[in-house]
DNA sequence: AGAATAGTGTCTTTAAGACAATATGGC
DNA sequence: GCCATATTGTCTTAAAGACACTATTCT
């Protein structure tokens, strides 16, 4: 079966950077590195992921989405492809290749099952730009690199909107985008331009408390993210 | 030197879509498959690239260098990467990995040496969205991935200025612009837009012709691509 | 002078930002 | 009524777009 290739093949793995809010923060999961002999990082927390296999996966999302559906039991969040670092040293047991994706999970599926349960994965909690937890690998460069990149979309994209549930008001995705820029915006200004897309349907149903009731809200379709006309803030240049 | 691995590997390549303006036009590189047999694809176009070689290579950016060297001879053009595709069945011999990246090469250099002295190397000309050769493997997805990031970028980035030489107009800046979008742009707001970042430095020269004679610039600084505050025009939502 | 392209100025339009005003439920 | 949050409206600001006008060199 095995055909000559012509070259020494690198190992090849697929990473996946998981994102939810919890406790109205953002976090990152993260999995302890196995301990057996002959494993690098043992012990280390890294990021879901792990090799390809040639024979269960059909392609490198397949890969991704196999791994997440491992650790977290959720079957299609948000799901984009992050980048791919390669290179003689990142893994200490040969020349290896990682395809990274990023994906965003709704809240309630974030904090189902799995967690409590399960010793070797957590929830790292984002601050700043960074966590607390080392990780193995390059693992530390391929998250700052997710987070720039939802933090980046965020400007100008509908990106937040998947780490909500189903029904959701407008304050709470506003509050979700202001988690992830970390900062506060508009009102107003963020309700015209959610209105400006075609990203939420209202639906019969309001979220009451102890004050006025307000509208819940759906999304239009949960398929691509959308992008918006201008940026929040201007970028700034040097 | 072999590593239990643990799990069979994937081929794993490197492929780079190499854009230039060829007579005014976007242009492609492409290569000529080898004939050998058992080589597949015998003798059909595909973008530049080839397998990472472990013991040439550093890391996948070494690879797409060596590669790019290889058939242009250029050393360091804007080079990104741009995704990976990888699938049980893109390559008929095996499970196989490709890490694309997209080059912009100044116009001297993609007309230098190389061509006309090489039949295995051509520049395809891009019109609309497609080239009219077929091209191996999923070499016309990739290719299209790449041509889409590139449109997109022109939007809200620098991009098109690595097309040029060192020394240009504004208006010949314009006019790359304008061929990457594929419409015309305002002269106003484009200068405007151009002076808003720090993109091009004036320098004490002159292109004189049958006409008032145009400034000539420099770009400030040869690295990062610049962002503007707004895409040139609006996106269109669905 | 006329052609041709370079470069500038003015007005409009679009969408974001600031801030205020009003709405509506629970208590 | 009062509080708290929802929702809307009005004005300002920043940058793109349209369009016209001026500038400079060559023939």
């Amino acid at each position: 079966m095995k055909i000559k290739s012509g070259f020494p093949r690198p190992l090849c793995s697929v990473d996946v950077v998981i994102f939810a809010l919890i406790n109205s923060k953002l976090c990152v999961l993260l999995t302890k590195r196995p301990l057996s002999p002959n494993e690098p990082f043992r012990g280390k927390w890294a990021l879901v992921g792990g090799f390809v296999d040639k024979n269960l996966d059909q392609d490198i999302k397949s890969t991704a989405i196999r791994k997440l559906k491992e650790k977290t039991n959720v079957d299609t969040p948000y799901l984009e492809q992050l980048g791919s670092w390669g290179s003689a040293t990142r893994d200490p047991r040969d020349w290896s290749v990682t395809i990274a994706f990023y994906a965003l999970l709704p809240k309630t599926l974030a904090t189902k099952d799995k967690n409590g349960t399960n010793e070797n994965v957590k929830w790292a909690v984002i601050q700043g730009s960074s966590i607390h937890e080392e990780l193995a690998f390059d693992h530390m460069e391929i998250f700052k690199s997710a987070l720039k990149r939802l933090r980046s979309k965020v400007e100008y994209t509908s990106l937040p909107a998947y780490l909500l549930d189903e029904k959701f008001t407008l304050s709470e995705l506003q509050k979700t985008f202001e988690i992830i820029v970390g900062r506060k915006l508009e009102k107003s200004a963020f309700r015209t331009r959610i209105n400006s897309v075609n990203l939420v349907t209202p639906i019969e149903e309001y979220r009451t408390g102890s004050n006025r009731p307000a509208q819940l809200y759906v999304l239009s379709k949960k398929s691509e993210p959308l992008y918006f006309k201008r940026t929040l803030k201007p970028v700034t240049d040097e």
